[in-house]
RNA sequence: GGGCAAGUGGCCGAGCGGUCAAUGGCAGCAGACUGUAAAUCUGCCGGGUUAUCCCUACGGAGGUUCGAAUCCUUCCUUGCCCA
């Protein structure tokens, strides 16, 4: 069936229906391939009353999950909204062999106590955003582990080396002399395969995975399936405002962290990012958008707006004025911080109610080393209780709730504890 | 299996017998300026309780030497070429 035949023989109500799916289910993507595919599906899905199965594919490979796993997820939940059925594929299989996608080198292999030590923490923190009820959750190793070595070989079989090789990411590596080890050949094989097994009609994903989503649509058509559409969302962009975010490269937002970290993270991203953080996060209109980022804009006022939404979806309304007013109260005022995380000191640490600076700073981990600690000191980085110490010899008098902050944004109220 | 090249601090990358805890760049941290933005300037950036001192470190293990990241042997790893 053709898309032509489909426009001629779809009733108008129907065809009102598939453009107002279209049209959810392209917003904020960047490239569906194909739109008639797509088009046929869910007119087929209008009519017959069965909805289409849509796979987001994610590895446990940290415990826990960040803004950039959000903007898939939340495309995922659209297509529940819409009706469809979310397939959450958790790639226990995939996580041991690493995504080489946008990789220059390989990635650490994570062992099966490791995979299922994140796993418990991740599905719990999809169902803030997915509706859980109504999610199909598939391990890929409940197939991968049962493949025979035989099997292994014709999934292998399926594909070249040279198209393997078309990938940018390995064709640099390639160029670059760097190792590939052949397992890294597996990874969209093994992506692909969980398509075929699930009988995915759309593949989600970033545009990082734009290869390992056609092999997906590719392995179908060779098993005579119909293909998946692959649909794929922008990635987002760390706190470095230039690689995408992730929990390796250290630039990522938690959606578990605590709302003031969350908010302050908000606030010091690059201006520049604003835009993409509103489109991607929120959900504000394109028009308050660009008001928002538009150059009569005040960026501060703009940023605390976002900080407040991202805050809001994760920590709820209450916590994101909180933390505005906070925010507003520690930075711009300069006072000093409400409900500042208590850490404890052992009093077995203090010599008549004093502790050498360095040793606290360590004990209470805002320094991994004396050395570090006695830089920060030295760079006139640590005060407590709103008094600045700069000699590195120091011995500063503690008592239960005294105050220590170190550098711009780090704060503790110490407790005293018997230990 | 054979030949060649290479392995340096979180990353890139100098050094090629002493003056090397190791030039430089990036990242990171801190300070100034600000809006916890950008840009810029300054300092720090293996560890050690107080140190022109010690320890650990230039893929691993031995060796030569008064002295090695630098030379030799061997092993491991990676890439390239040949088979």
């Amino acid at each position: 069936m053709t898309s032509s035949t489909l426009d001629r023989t779809a009733d108008p109500s129907e065809s009102a229906e598939v453009e107002r799916q279209l049209a959810i289910i392209r917003r904020r993507a960047v490239e569906v391939w194909t739109e008639d595919d797509l088009r046929r599906k869910l007119l087929r899905s209008i009519r017959t009353g069965n909805p289409l199965r849509v796979k987001l594919g994610m590895d446990p490979t940290s415990p826990d999950l960040h803004l950039g796993h959000y903007v898939p997820l939340r495309k995922l939940r659209e297509f529940q909204d819409l009706g469809h059925q979310a397939v959450l594929i958790i790639g226990t299989y995939t996580a041991m062999v690493g995504d080489p996608s946008g990789r220059n080198k390989t990635r650490p292999q994570l062992d099966e106590t490791e995979i299922e030590r994140n796993l418990a923490t991740y599905l719990e923190q999809v169902s803030a955003i997915v509706d859980a009820s109504r999610l199909e959750i598939r391990r890929n190793g409940e197939w991968f582990s049962k493949m025979s070595f035989a099997e292994v070989i014709r999934l292998t079989a399926m594909m070249t080396v040279g198209q393997m090789l078309a990938r940018n990411d390995f064709a640099k590596r390639h160029a670059e002399q760097a190792p590939i080890s052949i397992h890294e050949f597996l990874y969209p094989l093994m992506q692909g395969w969980d398509s075929v097994v699930v009988k995915a009609d759309v593949e989600l994903g970033g545009t990082d995975q734009t290869f390992n989503l056609h092999v997906g649509r590719e392995f179908q058509t060779q098993k005579g399936d119909e293909p998946q559409v692959c649909l794929t969302g922008p990635l987002i962009e760390g706190l470095d405002g230039s690689q995408k975010m992730s929990k390796s490269y250290g630039n990522a937002i938690g959606i578990r962290e605590p709302s003031r970290d969350m908010f302050g993270k908000v606030m010091s991203i690059p201006d520049a990012l604003m835009r993409r953080y509103f489109e991607l996060l929120t959900d504000r209109s394109a028009e308050e958008i660009s008001r928002f980022v538009g150059a009569d804009s005040n960026p501060r006022e703009s940023k605390e707006l976002l900080a407040r939404d991202v805050v809001a979806r994760f920590h709820g309304t209450e916590a994101a004025t909180r933390e505005a007013e906070e925010f507003r109260r520690v930075f711009t005022e300069r006072q000093s911080p409400t409900n500042v995380p208590a850490v404890d000191l052992s009093r077995s640490e203090l010599r008549e109610g004093a502790i050498w600076v360095v040793r606290l700073l360590v004990a209470i981990e805002f320094a991994t080393s004396n050395s570090e600690a006695r830089t920060l000191v030295r760079q006139k980085a640590v005060e407590i209780d709103g008094t600045r110490v700069s000699d590195e010899k120091a011995n500063v008098p503690v008592r239960d709730g005294v105050l220590v902050r170190v550098g711009r944004h780090r704060f503790a109220r110490l407790r005293v504890v018997e230990r």
